[in-house]
DNA sequence: TGTCCGATTGGT
DNA sequence: CCAATCGGACAG
């Protein structure tokens, strides 16, 4: 498991450098995992596209609060999990959507959660992903590293392999859907849509 | 308590 | 393009 204190920093580093780490979910024996291939910084109070933007603290959201490292899943449209790590410090909400991951350890195990035998639909979105390894709001609250959810290094990543982007089904945010938040590994047929 | 809606997905 | 499906945000 990485260090804590990777989550301690400027929210928009911690996006951009996850991707290449290796996201594992621990069940029983069985190890799920991929390749962080795509993720979205979303940046607290300043931002009118996260849960927290104006400093709004809700039942939902108030894990967004705690400590850097945290784990933040929020059930989205009904039936989605969306899996999040916080960043920064405590009391400074801010967090990191982890949108797609490439498989990687016991794909059979998540072809059968997921029912599809193709691996680019496997985890290539924040749902699949999700369903994919297991992730649910039990996981809400919990530090990383400290249960069955953890995130280990993986290849080193260039820098000029990650692309940037604006981020995906915010539309409602106004000019801060425009803004470069999003990051994917280029050439990636993993990333989501 | 009642109404409205989403950081998505999969099928038409 | 559009419906699914329900917890949570917020108004009353």
């Amino acid at each position: 498991m990485i260090d804590i204190s990777y989550f301690e920093r400027d929210t928009k580093s911690v996006a951009r450098s996850l991707i290449g780490k290796k996201l594992v979910h621990h069940v029983g024996k069985m190890r799920l995992s991929g390749v962080i291939v795509e993720t979205e910084a979303y940046l607290g109070t300043r931002d009118p596209a996260c849960h927290s933007f104006g400093g709004k603290k809700t039942a939902r959201n108030a894990v967004m609060f705690e400590s850097a490292g945290t784990i933040y899943v929020y059930l989205i449209y009904g039936m989605y999990h969306c899996l999040n790590f916080v960043t920064c410090k405590e009391g400074i909400p801010e967090a990191v959507l982890i949108r797609a991951i490439e498989p990687l350890e016991g794909i059979d195990e998540m072809m059968r959660r997921r029912d599809v035998k193709d691996l680019r639909k496997l985890a290539s979105g924040p749902g699949k992903l999700c369903q994919a390894l297991g992730i649910t709001r039990e996981h809400n609250g919990l530090l990383l590293g400290k249960g069955s959810l953890t995130v280990e290094e993986g290849e080193i990543i260039s820098p000029r392999l990650i692309d940037k982007s604006p981020r995906i089904g915010i539309g409602y945010a106004g000019e801060a859907a425009h803004w470069p938040l999003r990051f994917s590994l280029r050439g990636s047929r993993y990333v989501s849509r």
